[in-house]
DNA sequence: AATGAATGAGCATTCATTCAT
DNA sequence: TATGAATGAATGCTCATTCAT
């Protein structure tokens, strides 16, 4: 029991110590010294839970991607139409962004000199952060609409990941209720459309 | 005169070796053994020419991305009408975004150890990168237009680099038609209504 | 009783593991977790049994040995003939060689680091190991054979052990039998003739 | 020119400091720290030299070995009787075992983990040690002599080998003067006789 | 201006040993 | 006695940068 417990406690020091060491300074920069000492623990101790500071690197991601993606997903379960979806991916996903942007970030740059063991579990977890959405596109857009979910789903994703990154960089103060809302007026009237819709302002 | 020629010709060599070299390691991977080999100089020579491998890093996004700007802002100055800006936007941040991924994505990255005077030239390219598609909406979009150009600049960036992104993931071929009508066709109609008109579907 | 028994068990589980340790990787190699687990006892346990792994090196090295220069020791009081001599040495020395190789290859290596006590042990093996040699030649030669008996057995081992190893070398097969019967063809004129006898082939 | 010469001289530099370090402590045990220090270059020169401490270790092994090997060839071409061979070999390779003992034990023994490409090279090294003995056996001995050269070989050198190492282990001085005359004494009649002699003393 | 040999700080990983249980 | 989780010293190698020529 205390075994058990003592185990996954030091596991998640060490996840959390990762997770602050690789934000400040990036994968490579980061240095495993650094994350030993911040989680309290000997450098040899980081071995015993973690094969290399590659594979510990790619468990933090996936710790908190899986967690974010189970999140997400019982959210966007509860919601049944276009508009309510938009809110709640600019609320979940944006919060996410906000609080891990490095994360998602490291997610779609190509580490040096990762095995290909690493970047297929890299690539399952980018595939796997756009399940949630382009599961709830597919149910909640008409049938026959004319964009595949997958498309969809990225543009949505894009849209709300760069607004947030553009407010972070200008140094604009991030209100998740505004985005959403910026998201709606430009997005919704082109996800609502009926497929022989005419469009176009003209 | 011929000085100054040879020495131009030699800096290009650089640049354009830097450019393979870190796009196919990426920054930290990449050795200033090999630009200057593929450049056809003594390594030393690097060093005339550039002060570190963070400065010809920096240098070379520069040299690339204000080509770009130049291109996409002649191209979009042309351009009269909302969903003519969408068409052109695709087709050449698209064709940017498929021939130098590495490049944007190094942008958004926050690169390891970089010094304060780099992230700064790093972050005013990020910002130029966007300018042209921001004065573009501001002339385009309707005057009491609600959404600030800045962010629907963003928005429509964003769905643009991810849906390619999300293309190339998925090895999926990228033809730039078909995303700029898919952009299109869900951007359009929030970008082109007016302030007042209801764009909900129901 | 019991307990004298077990222990010795145990310690006995251990020698065997190390050996095929030892025996495949050399001493530097070998790792102290992959002995333990071979024993099938903990890591920890090793310590309670042997002081350190350079201990535990020595005291295998001891174990074999000296339970050889037994066997040795015996085989060699039943010889009454130089003849005889070599060719019991070259049956029993020359298993040895064959199957332990390592072994006494690594009683003529230094072994890195290790402390004066530990090369002060592997001296009196080394010395032990000749020793069977020595008497029974002191006991066959002739009483005023010129040669001291010292440097005869290391004649003759030495050759024994250099001939083994070169068609282990060569890859060819070792048959013991012709290499006694080589041993005495070349030795043996040598270490029968009287000492004033004109022994040049002239 | 000049850089020839410094580049040789550092080179010879380096393998010096190499010989001390690895003669004193082993393969293993020794450092590149140590032999840089010595050498009075920087750590990373030494890789300018050679590829890693394999390399260098082996590349060492190599400038002695194939060094001794072309001076005994030399000498042992001069030679034209057994006994001249006998006295020559004991004089320059019981030279080089009193000098460079370490280095003729470093081959017989299997280096921890050491790639094939290294195996292979100590591997041509061992088998290069042998050709000049095994030369010259077989052009003095008779044509019809009963044992392979390549076995006679190996036992005159095991027997001057172990002698010498044996001498050096009970503290005794090494005089070659005595070791030739022993071995003479022990190995001429059996080299000597002709193949139908009974070379048996009864 | 150009060279390239030399530098040396920096770092992930291993593994014998310990000690609280 | 026995365990095995934790330790932390130890080390080969890299590579951006310098500087004598």
């Amino acid at each position: 029991m205390k075994n058990v417990d003592s185990t996954q406690d030091k596991r998640r020091d060490i996840l959390e110590a990762a997770e602050k060491v690789f934000r400040a300074n990036g994968f490579t920069a980061a240095k495993m010294d650094e994350i030993a000492e911040l989680a309290g623990v000997a450098k040899g101790t980081l071995y015993l839970y973690f094969d290399s500071k590659q594979d510990l690197f790619v468990s933090l991601l996936e710790d908190r991607i899986w967690e974010y993606v189970a999140t997400l997903t019982k959210k966007l379960e509860e919601v049944c139409s276009v508009q309510g979806f938009v809110q709640t991916l600019a609320k979940v996903r944006g919060q996410l962004f906000v609080k891990n942007r490095w994360l998602l970030e490291s997610l779609s740059h190509s580490l040096p000199d990762f095995s290909k063991e690493f970047r297929m579990r890299i690539w399952n977890l980018r595939k796997g952060l756009e399940e949630p959405t382009i599961e709830a596109l597919t149910r909640l857009l008409p049938p026959d609409y004319p964009i595949a979910p997958l498309q969809a789903a990225a543009m949505v994703n894009g849209a709300l990941d760069y607004t947030v990154g553009t407010l972070i960089l200008h140094g604009q103060p991030v209100v998740l209720e505004d985005v959403a809302r910026a998201l709606e007026y430009i997005l919704l009237p082109g996800l609502s459309q009926a497929p022989g819709e005419d469009y176009s302002g003209q």
